[in-house]
DNA sequence: CTTTGTGAAATTATTCACAGCA
DNA sequence: TGCTGTGAATAATTTCACAAAG
């Protein structure tokens, strides 16, 4: 057995574009794929699917590549989606809303069990089937549900105190909207979706690309 | 004038995050901020803050930090945010919708010009202020509004082929929120936004984190 | 004093290249 | 043949540590 205990980052964050894949493959009935094609698919060389594949055991065959049912359920297994995550969302405006309406989290293992939210004219109405509660039903709510990870979509002044009050609470990991940075214990764990951040990422990449050849002059 | 194109990738994933923090710098009315500080708030260290910072040119102080609005502006004409992006959205479905009603954009310089959606039920009718224009018209809208970057929020199966028609209509990006990954020209930039992958991540930073399959820092 | 900017060193990640297997 | 798994080589990135500057 390899060495477990160290997954590195950039390796970490290609596994679920790996089980995409491999979900794709089994879905089409194809029996094994190699870390060629994977790669291909993905855009990673061969090398780096296969460094990346040996870090969660051996299970690849030589000359055939990876069966595609077992590579499946290994990644999620690996990932821990091959058992239900109980999720909770802070906040139902826009961002709260299409994450309801995001039917992907479900059949990936990932359930919105509770909806809360501060303001007190959405609380007791409900949306997408899901009733809104008061903040301070958090607590006992992610007693009762076992949920273990927080989704905050709030505006990002409020962000910290949610934080606060998830944690409090006894989640172990948040998934968050704000484009703020929030301090945390380091027990817990927090993953940054920051949509104006990606749109200047994406900016600077133009911008560089094209100006990069014009300035040199 | 300092050479964007060869700006490490890891970099430019932190200039947004530098920008953020200088535009909070600026709007609290504080004149210098030093690589410490700055490093302090992102989670970044110092050095790297130095290092990342001096790729963009020697504006720093020595024994003070960086001023402020120069730290803003500096950046802001690195990352090209320092004049308006015309963007295009396509999908006005959830996501799409939470995207129109999501503020911070345009107060980060990009605009959504137009919105279009292949469901003849939507075309036409007007969501949060945009009509829903039908898929036929992009190739004139990209050209008339002078729009350089498409955002995607269509379902996955939709994702090459609406990827396929903007490049034909002529923008330089993408913004894809579609859990999958498309081919394109490579004079074409994409950058994807992917909530499940993003779940899966978290998931698996504490399932390893609990189960002892750490990820290394 | 404090803090920048930057070479040099250390660390981390990727690619190469090939032995070994089916 | 086609392919995996993996050490070795390479490349990229981060940290160190300090001279120079205010």
């Amino acid at each position: 057995m390899p060495d477990r205990s160290s997954i590195p980052r950039p390796a970490a964050k290609r596994l679920s574009l790996y089980l995409r894949e491999a979900g794709i493959c089994v879905r089409i009935g194809r029996q094994t794929v190699s870390s060629r094609q994977l790669g291909e698919a993905l855009g990673v060389s061969d090398a780096q699917v296969r460094k990346d594949l040996a870090l969660l055991g051996q299970f690849g065959q030589s000359g055939v590549g990876y069966d595609a049912s077992a590579l499946y359920q290994q990644l999620r297994q690996a990932l821990g989606t091959d058992r239900n995550w109980n999720t909770l969302l802070v906040g139902a405006g826009n961002i709260g809303r299409a994450l309801l309406g995001h039917a992907a989290f479900e059949a990936e293992g990932f359930k919105i069990t509770a909806v809360f939210d501060s303001a007190t004219s959405l609380v007791g109405t409900t949306i997408i089937g899901h009733r809104i509660r008061p903040m301070s039903e958090l607590g006992s709510c992610v007693k009762e549900l076992r949920v273990r990870i927080g989704i905050m979509a709030v505006p990002r002044d409020a962000a910290q105190v949610v934080a606060d009050q998830l944690v409090r609470a006894g989640v172990s990991g948040l998934l968050n909207f704000a484009s703020r940075r929030v301090e945390l214990p380091d027990t817990v764990r927090i993953l940054s979706v920051d949509f104006t951040g990606s749109l200047e990422r994406l900016a600077f990449e133009i911008h560089a690309a094209e100006g990069g050849l014009a300035e040199s002059a």
